[in-house]
DNA sequence: ATAATTTAGGATAAAAGAGTCTTTAATATT
DNA sequence: AATATTAAAGACTCTTTTATCCTAAATTAT
């Protein structure tokens, strides 16, 4: 299993890149334009950012010159938000062993040292705003979509 | 997401439940049983466990008296061994927005936070032998099956 | 008005995960 | 030897996730 669903994934690497991008209050960046630039479908990403849109992280425009921008700054934007719309919060709640019910009254085998564990992944998302992300993306030129072996071998090692 | 599949996380209550129910030597317990007692399908359980035998922790028997039992002492086995051989080891090795080559070369946003976070997660499967984990179910009663609501309005709490 | 662009939304398909069922092989017991 | 029991293995089904494609609706520009 993976910690996020492709979908979540794809909507984190978009979002970071909206927020790399950041436009003029009133401007929309294309889906297809972001598509291109990670590397991956313009039809699915559509349906992956249509859930931001629903969750009102998102404002989308349609048109010519439409496309997608964040409803409120970047900088008030957590990563925790955009998994909660598109994953949901059960990463985070849920018993490690699937176990309806457990907690404390009726704990499974695991449920202290994950408990306490939880609580930190969840900082993880909680702790980053977009625009954060977003400026140490700018500063030390990290990337976002997949690279190929070849490409790989041809960057510099930020050591 | 869930952090561990179905697959992974039946595997991991049944070798609980072995260790629980911890055998003479050459003494098998059969997987029906197993099934049984966790509440779940047993053709599908042994689907499951029959790649715990595949791996090497498990030594399974045919016929009557047949079933399958650990193939080293219970307190030498590590739950991380059983997410590796069912789930792979993926979940403490890749990036947390998936892309292929992620690294110290050429992080992703997440790439730091989320190393160091992996780190703890892994031990948290490495430190925990089956025969600590199945002390410590018998000590506190802790449970392995999924519970109604019904039922668990009719347990103790322990605070 | 017309045409072009862009998101919304539904239909469909492909792939993976979860689960069931049936047959086969091994083996213990009678 | 015959029977019953149990894991192994493969076929098959169902669901969810991932992905593609097509049409509709909104909006800008000509």
């Amino acid at each position: 299993m993976s910690l996020l669903s492709k979908s979540c994934v794809y909507g984190i690497r978009a979002s970071i890149l909206m927020a790399v991008r950041e436009q003029d209050k009133n401007k929309y960046l294309s889906i297809k334009d972001i598509a291109e630039e990670l590397n991956l479908s313009a039809h699915f990403l559509t349906k992956i950012l249509q859930q931001l849109t629903q969750k009102g992280l998102l404002v989308s425009h349609r048109g010519p010159k439409g496309g997608v921008r964040f409803s409120r700054p970047a900088k008030e934007i957590m990563l925790i938000e955009i998994v909660e719309a598109i994953d949901g919060l059960g990463l985070f709640e849920e018993c490690a062993l699937g176990l309806a019910g457990c907690g404390t009254a009726a704990p499974c085998p695991l449920h202290d040292s994950w408990s306490k564990h939880k609580v930190e992944l969840r900082k993880l998302f909680e702790k980053e705003n977009l625009s954060e992300v977003a400026q140490n993306v700018k500063d030390a030129g990290l990337r976002l979509r997949t690279v190929s072996q070849a490409e790989l071998l041809n960057m510099k090692s930020y050591k």
